[in-house]
DNA sequence: TTATCGGTGTGACGAATATCACACTTTTAT
DNA sequence: ATAAAAGTGTGATATTCGTCACACCGATAA
């Protein structure tokens, strides 16, 4: 059997899982403010997103949400309900774009997990990196206020959505209102447009048509003590 | 090396994973106050703990610390490791009690996971628990504010460490200082002293040598609109 | 015993953040 | 093109939370 570290090399990239999601006998169709699936639903599916995008979050009683992710084409979603007890989906998945996603059932995915080792090291793989991030992020998120948090987002926004310009600024390819980004940070809209705006006269960041352009990605990074992490583990998504 | 079985018998659930720690070729005396690991450094082993106890934790250059688990007895530390490509211990481990653990290197486990379906299974599926439920203790800790923050600890300590009492309140079995507390919700030890004296002045909880009694577990669940998820996912560790 | 130490309890104050209200701008739908 | 809807910007105000200061409490070691 092939070591792990010579696996390692041969998929950085998770191809084998998705070649094999790819191959999903169905397909469903999605639609802007629908829901692919809600949490506290019986979950039997995970979804390899061909177009289209969503968003996974978390929601309250009372109305407020909690982003996680956006995601789009090539991510694998609903992903936390295999080898569960009790599958139910922990999230929400709302869609924010039309598109399609292949459908792939839980039962078929994990037996095919258990039969293919390299199969298996690219899922752990994938999840251990998964976790990494969610773990990395609260420090972000709590430990330095909101401001923090929304700082932290936008590192991870650029790293997971950035075009770097010619002039060393990151573009963040993903039309984000600041009722988005609040729900990123588990703050208000108010506080994100006063901070982002702040961030503005600055000369931090500017925003065209509802994107935003990074131009001093360092200061966000000294504002919050960031460690440079690896890129793999400072991603939104 | 022999270790007590009857200790690894505490948590019924992954027994063949820790089998296979238990046989471990050697084991690593901690003492309080010293380092398991630190977050950076190179990591090629993974613990499991036979005695003593540890806080998992993140740290900030201000000095601040942010805390994930404390883990004692049976539990595994080092975890997240695995299968990556650029393997750093992410948190650091503090000996918080005396005592020993089992060494197991990275490159051994990782391979038996590989080897061996069945261990394979039961690592994904704490692995999947251990994402779920660090998840889900984002909602709480950063969507109802340091209050939130509290509560959810409070109720997810009842689950990790409580013993039930005859009059059906909860003793949750570890000595916690309110700076522990603190370092768990990302605030300060006087916000959550008061927090948790108002608490103790409407007889929700009570504090004795260190401990905290729950009386009112349900108060605390409804401040919160805790959705009752399941005790698997509603837990520190 | 007293001195020391780590922890708790609490007031005063200021900074950060949320909330509310409303005007303004941009996007979308008809 | 125009109206309606969605999103942004911002002041005023309330609330939450952190910070600082210091008194107190209880264990323990000299």
């Amino acid at each position: 059997m092939a070591l792990p570290s010579e696996q390692l090399q041969l998929n950085p990239r998770f191809n084998q899982l998705k070649e094999l999601l790819r191959s999903a006998n169905y397909s469903k169709k999605i639609k802007k403010g629908s829901f692919l699936f809600q949490e506290g639903m019986p979950a039997n599916e995970l979804y390899l997103i061909c177009s289209g995008k969503l968003q996974m979050i978390k929601t309250c009683p009372d109305g407020k949400e909690m982003c996680f992710r956006i995601c789009s084409v090539g991510e694998i979603v609903g992903e936390l309900t295999l080898f569960t007890n009790d599958p139910k989906y922990l999230l929400t998945a709302k869609v924010i774009e039309d598109g399609e996603v292949a459908v792939i059932e839980k039962d078929y995915l994990e037996e095919q997990l258990l039969l293919n080792p390299s199969l298996t090291f690219e899922y752990m793989q994938w999840l251990s990196n998964h976790t990494r991030r969610t773990q990395t992020k609260f420090r972000d998120l709590i430990l330095h206020g909101k401001k923090g948090a929304l700082y932290s987002t936008l590192i991870r926004m650029s790293n997971s959505y950035g075009i770097p310009l010619k002039d060393g600024s990151i573009l963040i390819d993903l039309p984000l209102k600041n009722q988005d980004l609040a729900n990123f940070c588990g703050t208000t809209r108010e506080s994100v447009n006063r901070m982002l705006n702040a961030l503005k006269n600055k000369g931090i960041l500017s925003i065209k048509r509802g994107k935003i352009t990074i131009h001093d990605l360092d200061y966000l990074k000294s504002e919050i003590q960031c460690e440079n992490c690896p890129v793999e583990i400072c991603r939104i998504e």
